[in-house]
DNA sequence: TTTATTTATCGTAATATTGCAATATTAAAT
DNA sequence: ATTTAATATTGCAATATTACGATAAATAAA
């Protein structure tokens, strides 16, 4: 026991849950919010921004790229990150359609 | 080390990656599908549906309580479950708004 | 070619998560 | 008061994540 029991769900919900979960660490909020600001951007950049050490962002954005919520281009030898929005746009068209689909009734109990 | 450093982010990034870790599994993605279909739901339903033990449940329900994504009422001796729409509309919310602030603007790299 | 510069990977310690059996708790039913 | 039913908590083993120093790899600059 202690490993996620991933083949019991579905790949929709598999996929939705590594996304989330990509997410689900301030350092990685922080670097989307900072890759937003300044639309693209030097990984170096990012590691000044961020109060940790170089290894540990160059983990955080690889479980980032990992998740596609993220993609990055060599330019000379540093890397420039930026969003992938199609990954954005996906989890978003979903996560918005439970929240529709959820305004359209009312809560019997709660 | 291997504790995350929460106290170097802004409460607005913590709380963002509190609700996101907390969708971060197929589990818990798969209750809050459930929710959404059955519009509220008794515990025992949500332990019937699921591959995981009782306490497993009880656990991933804990978890998306704590991220204040469901809320419970007691009902009899068994406890109805649904979803929190005020942390949603807000968790939403700001993650829309990353992608509207993204979509004004193209990518000069990648 | 040597030396910086930039990013990734390896190794590892500290901590957190996942899953479940056993058990506790709580309220209804008998 | 006892029993039954529903949910939560405890304790623990297996696994995953977080963080970083040391080091590697790859390109640019000298």
């Amino acid at each position: 026991m202690g490993a996620t029991k991933t083949s019991h769900f579905s790949e929709r919900q598999n996929e939705l849950a590594i996304i989330a979960k990509a997410l689900g660490h301030p350092a990685r909020i922080a670097i989307i919010e900072h890759l937003i600001n300044v639309d693209a951007c030097i990984c170096g950049d990012i590691v000044n921004q961020l109060p940790l050490a170089q290894p540990t962002v160059s983990q955080h954005l690889k479980e980032l790229k990992n998740a596609n919520l993220i993609k990055g281009n060599i330019e000379g030898n540093s890397i420039c990150y930026c969003l992938d929005k199609t990954t954005w746009n996906r989890f978003l068209t979903i996560l918005n359609s439970f929240l529709d689909k959820k305004n359209s009734t009312d809560n019997t109990c709660c």
